[in-house]
DNA sequence: ATCCCGAGGG
DNA sequence: CCCTCTGGAT
């Protein structure tokens, strides 16, 4: 079976297990969903949704966000981790996102990876989830997952598995195949101890029982 | 101990 | 490639 077969197997199998495939960050709007991805690294979603309301009602508009106090910003996101860099990137993707883009988030990967603290796994979502672009979201799911089942070779260079998701992925299904891969990388395929006995892909994937 | 839908710098 | 930033969950 080539890369591509087994990606056409998995997309349909994950599509019937986990019919509806969103982001499951609480969020309204480009700059909230940037923000919160941008919250997302190194903690859950979980309580990346105990922040982010707090956090939008001290900054309701981006150019609260452009005046605000990093320590204001700190304070609220602390939990989240990383907090230091978080916050700083948080008021700086805005000061540029008024003063390079007036005001407007913009819907490049060119010009959103520009953004101080935006990489490609967030720029992607961006693309794919506010602005209905093909996007290949390879974050930490979407890298062990496609690894294990056997649709990229790479594992460690996140740009080299979106690549090469890119080019066996029909644009149409990249998007919500990768939301469907994190769901499955949380219940199914976990990072640890895998429950392969329990799995769709069982007998499409190449490390079924291996791990 | 090891991992969580990362990004930037060396 | 590697490391660091960092709190919380398991």
């Amino acid at each position: 079976m080539t890369k591509k077969q087994r990606a056409l197997k998995a997309i349909e199998a994950l599509k019937e297990l986990y019919p509806v495939a969103h982001c499951s960050l609480d969020t309204t709007g480009a700059l909230q969903l940037l923000i919160a991805t941008r919250l997302s690294a190194q903690c859950t979603d979980a309580r990346v949704n105990q922040v982010t309301p707090v956090l939008f009602r001290k900054f309701p508009t981006l150019q609260s966000f452009v005046e605000a106090d990093i320590k204001d910003i700190e304070d609220i996101i602390r939990s989240c981790g990383l907090y230091k860099t978080k916050a700083k990137d948080i008021k700086n993707m805005c000061i540029d996102i008024a003063q390079k883009y007036g005001g407007q988030v913009p819907d490049t990967m060119e010009d959103l990876t520009s953004l101080p603290g935006v990489g490609r796994k967030t720029a992607n979502l961006v693309l794919g989830e506010v602005f209905g672009k093909p996007a290949v979201v390879a974050d930490t799911h979407c890298i062990r997952l496609s690894g294990r089942i056997g649709l990229t070779t790479v594992t460690k260079d996140a740009y080299k598995v979106e690549k090469e998701l890119r080019a066996i992925l029909p644009p149409e299904e990249s998007n919500d195949f990768c939301h469907r891969l994190v769901y499955h990388g949380r219940a199914v395929c976990t990072a640890r101890s895998p429950k392969c006995d329990q799995c769709t892909l069982a007998d499409i994937c190449i490390s079924c029982g291996k791990v």
